[in-house]
DNA sequence: AGGTACACGTGATGC
DNA sequence: TGCATCACGTGTACC
């Protein structure tokens, strides 16, 4: 053999083109790297371990973040014959053959788990308490609710209520069930 | 000079920490990044540094994500108004400077002395105070109020106020004012 | 001086 | 067998 052979030469070449790769992305990733004091190779690595700790943190509390904030919204405006009533404007589908005088909005909105309903109707004898129990039997469990008398023959319902992992309902699904469901007890 | 020197003994000890402790770095760096299939140095690097790249374009795209649908979510005013007036009421025009991302949706209407205010806004400290406290410097006395937590960053304030015999207002110069009011304060 | 950090060549190992 | 990767000891430079 002699003493400089091809192959010995080769290889000495190839671990210093490793080595060069190996360099040249110690210098990538300490440039992606803000606020890096060390350049140190174990510095390096360390600042860009913890700094991606930190961004994967960043990201899933945004990415939640996002879940809560995005909040889709329905509103069902029933035509209100009332007579002090106010606004028949607006919105959307007309239930043709829903005669249902009580009941003159269900608003609802989702957010992540979050179901926020809103009622707006007609005083009413024992109507919250089938509300509530028409919600609950639509696998919502209620954590909080609100009623407040509105004038004399009116009154505003609010509930919170939670979905459970296995379900999740668009907005106007949930809507359409809870006016099909009040409508039974009208 | 001893074939082994202990200064010698010493930079051979201190080289091999050395190493030891930039091969745990890669292991520990390994293990972050998701869908590492060659266990390479180089690959290690390399694949950490895409991910760590697009990470911070997830980063940066859910903040801007997040200013974007706040600031999307003040167009969400509701449509309450007599009749006789502008069907397009939905569109919230240019309220250019300021930016209100706390207050998603404002809704009002009134029976005859009464007004119904409904606020769907982000948590903030002191904001229900400062609601109330604005209402009634409208000229209205809150007569009930309910706040309902909905999901961690989100709040659904109700209020049934009643007007004085001198004023009648319109629902929505009343949204408006209340509108406008509770920019002062975000 | 003593400590730290790096690049280099080299032998070994695994496909 | 080549080819790629690794760990090791060593020389060297910088504070």
């Amino acid at each position: 053999m002699r003493r400089t052979s091809s192959h010995a030469q080769d290889h000495i070449m190839a671990e210093r083109k490793r080595r060069e790769k190996l360099s040249q992305r110690f210098i990538a990733l300490s440039a992606l790297v803000p606020g890096l004091k060390k350049m140190d190779k174990a510095s390096v690595l360390g600042d860009a371990i913890k700094y991606l700790k930190q961004l994967q943190e960043r990201v899933k509390s945004l990415e939640e973040q996002m879940k809560e904030t995005t909040v889709e919204s329905v509103v069902f405006i029933k035509k209100s014959q009332l007579s002090a009533d106010d606004e028949t404007s607006s919105c959307d589908e007309n239930f043709d053959g829903c005669r249902e005088d009580a009941v003159r909005d269900i608003e609802a909105r989702v957010s992540d788990k979050n179901v926020l309903i809103r009622i707006h109707c007609k005083k009413q004898k024992g109507f919250v308490a089938k509300v509530l129990g028409e919600i609950e039997e639509h696998h919502l469990s209620v954590v909080n609710s609100s009623v407040l008398p509105f004038g004399k023959h009116a009154m505003d319902i609010t509930v919170v209520a939670q979905m459970g992992d296995e379900l999740q309902v668009t907005v106007k699904d949930l809507v359409n069930n809870l006016r099909l469901a009040f409508l039974k007890f009208m």
